[in-house]
DNA sequence: TTCCAGGACCCTG
DNA sequence: CAGGGTCATGGA
């Protein structure tokens, strides 16, 4: 399949460090979502894939009005220059599950690391699907043993993923009823998760729940929202969400992107 | 060697 | 509510 799209940058939009399980295999991204291998590669205006728009246009938020993102999110200089840098970028959907174990992972430490971590989980105890291992379910990371999942160089988080698996593969943690919650109680409730707190709640309703008003607060976004909005002055992470996703519009998951890739790589 | 990375959690004042 | 220490891991 091959079709045309506006406004897609992949590889920004891949590479950004919001999502770790899609790997470049020559030209190719490779992933695997609900259970089929996805496969696909940017050729100037057209994407090409062995799945159907549909799938992409899902996986890659082809349908987000990107133009119209910008021109809610563009207020001043510091955030025009990222959307100028980065135009393209667009959220990528993630697997609850899936999302909720990659952040967990995330906890004091680095990109690179995390990938290490959800590589060697996937490895260890994923499905291999047409060569390339899937990420494992619930069901599977929940009966593992903490010293397996510490194999994985997941560390002192070896016992949240456990915990955290347990509770939604038993069902006593309903993951499927928030996509019914408003943004407030779905936060609420993703806290409970042993392991999951404001800043990784935030991650899951992002990019896997379609609240775009979500503002993930990290290192980065910290330094870069005192230093330009804040005038310096240490500012709680609660003041600087607030403030967000107030001045952005209704789309601070969309500005959140673009500064933390921003911050990073300047 | 020390510091830091897409934090959460626990304990104090 | 704010401020610290702690938790494994790996790269700079």
């Amino acid at each position: 399949m091959r079709f045309k799209v506006k406004n897609l940058n992949l590889k920004h939009t891949l590479e950004c460090g919001q999502t770790f399980r899609w790997q470049k295999v020559g030209d190719d991204y490779v992933t695997v979502w609900n259970g089929k291998l996805v496969r696909v590669r940017q050729e100037g205006d057209y994407l090409v894939t062995n799945l159907s728009k549909e799938v992409l246009a899902y996986l890659l938020r082809l349908d987000d009005d990107l133009a119209e993102i910008y021109r809610k999110i563009s207020k001043d200089k510091i955030i025009k220059q990222a959307v100028e840098k980065y135009k393209g970028l667009r959220i990528a959907r993630e697997d609850p599950f899936q999302c909720v174990i990659f952040y967990i992972c995330s906890a004091n430490t680095n990109i690179p690391n995390i990938k290490k971590q959800v590589l060697k989980l996937s490895e260890r105890f994923g499905k291999k699907i047409n060569g390339f291992y899937a990420f494992p379910t619930a069901e599977k990371l929940a009966g593992a043993s903490i010293s397996d999942l510490r194999k994985c160089s997941t560390g002192f988080k070896a016992k949240y993923i456990k915990k955290t698996s347990q509770l939604i593969a038993t069902k006593k943690f309903d993951i499927d009823k928030i996509k019914k919650m408003n943004y407030h109680d779905a936060k609420e409730y993703l806290i409970q998760l042993p392991g999951v707190g404001n800043k990784i709640a935030d991650c899951v309703l992002l990019f896997a729940y379609d609240r775009l008003e979500a503002f993930p607060v990290d290192v980065w976004i910290k330094r870069i929202m005192q230093k330009y909005y804040f005038k310096n002055k240490k500012t709680s992470n609660e003041k600087i969400v607030k403030f967000a996703q107030d001045y952005f519009n209704g789309y601070a998951g969309y500005a959140q992107e673009y500064l933390f890739y921003w911050a990073k790589n300047s």
